[in-house]
DNA sequence: GTGCGCAATATTGTGTACAATATTGTTGCG
DNA sequence: CGCAACAATATTGTACACAATATTGCGCAC
């Protein structure tokens, strides 16, 4: 057995960056591998690795400035948990930048933009075919990057790409089964409207695309899933 | 001569954290006494702070991912210096964002708010008159995020406060002096129609604020002030 | 037996030493 | 005299050791 060498995971000895460990955790957050709560002890991450607490602390303090963790002084770091609130205003500030996007989107997008959309559903339908929910999940968030890429504005993207990343976990937390039907058909009207280069229906599509997510969402109660048993226990309900 | 201790600068003898750091820079830069392209020396901030690299390293890490400041790998932190492009997107941005939520600050404040808005805009002056442009764009940026605090909408207040405090950045790069109007006049309309619950007029008002704003910079040409001199000799122009 | 307080343990916070890399200065060769 | 290669220096990158703090477990008193 080889499985005794502690070297780093991967043979190709890259560096291991925090980098690294940062998207390797945003990933499995998108993906629903990571369940809001968790705790990412620094040791445990730093054993993955095979890197210091050092490397480790820098990765998880960008991922805490995104959001999606939460750092407690003297606790460590936990997978953040949106409140209602918070949740509400992700699809909010969504709403308010998404269709604007879609609509420049649509004015500048090339035909490898739109072949490379198409991939993507693709990709996301396979995933869905396969069982594999987090990554159709995930598949589907970079859809909606994509297409604030294809706008050719980094600076929103960036806002968009940090968006999505919470609404990751608000899904996690406040999805509702009943409303399970897939959104894919969404996802290719708005390919098209963006190959005819039809802002106004791009933005209106993407626009109630968003407000259906939104609307999908359990935003009354709170979260089925509560991994922080503190609060749980003081709130009786049910 | 007591300059030779080597305590910390403030007698209250504060934490001092990497927020207080990070915040200080921050303030700094808003203010216009650090340039863009200065040297920001790890050894030279932990003097200062009297705390360790591990601190100043978090709060320049905070600062880099709020893109203020640009982490070079073995070259160490500079103030950032937004380019053309980033200058347009930064400022498309706020004139996306920026509207709405003005309009939906005018449908919330209370007289408290009002008043606190107020008091922004005569310290503004007060600044103004005293000489201090660099307090007075301070103030100014601070006037704008209080817009988005009244808005209750803390998601697109915490996006709001990166893109002014890199619009300081650009301010600083691109801002011509022919077109040196200040601006109070529209910070003055603004609570006007806040005042007066008026959304509609509170959202066109921003908006025609941020577009003033927007064309009262050089953003045709490099910026005059080059401190990476780099590139600046690899310009011929004049 | 229950509750409180203290000790033991584990985890994060911070400082520091050393390694890796870039920058600068110098020297030797063409 | 100019250029290039190399050495010296300075600065950042990483690991590690210790300090501070929170959590857990235990024992004692009531």
């Amino acid at each position: 057995m080889v499985t005794t060498t502690p070297d780093k995971p991967h043979m190709t000895d890259r560096p291991v960056t925090k980098d690294t460990i940062a998207n390797a955790l945003s990933r499995a957050i998108h993906e629903h591998r990571l369940a809001p709560g968790t705790k990412l002890g620094e040791d445990e991450l730093s054993d993955i690795y095979g890197v210091s607490r050092t490397i480790v602390r820098a990765a998880l303090q960008a991922l805490a400035h995104q959001q999606i963790i939460e750092i407690k002084r003297n606790r460590g770091a936990f997978i953040a948990k949106p409140s209602l609130i918070e949740s509400h205003e992700v699809f909010e500030a969504r709403e308010l930048l998404e269709p604007r996007t879609a609509r420049s989107a649509a004015s500048r997008a090339t035909p490898e933009d739109i072949l490379l959309l198409k991939s993507h559903i693709a990709h996301e339908h396979a995933a869905l075919n396969a069982g594999d929910h987090g990554r159709a999940l995930f598949l589907s968030g970079q859809f909606h990057l994509e297409i604030a890429r294809i706008a050719n504005q980094q600076t929103i993207a960036d806002m968009i790409d940090v968006l999505i990343a919470r609404s990751s976990l608000i899904i996690a937390l406040y999805w509702r089964r009943e409303s399970a039907l897939c959104e894919s058909q969404a996802h290719h009207a708005l390919i098209k409207a963006i190959e005819d280069q039809d802002g106004n229906r791009a933005e209106e599509l993407m626009q109630s695309h968003l407000v259906d997510l939104h609307s999908a969402l359990n935003l009354r109660e709170q979260p089925a899933v509560q991994h922080d048993l503190k609060d749980l226990l003081l709130r009786p309900s049910d």
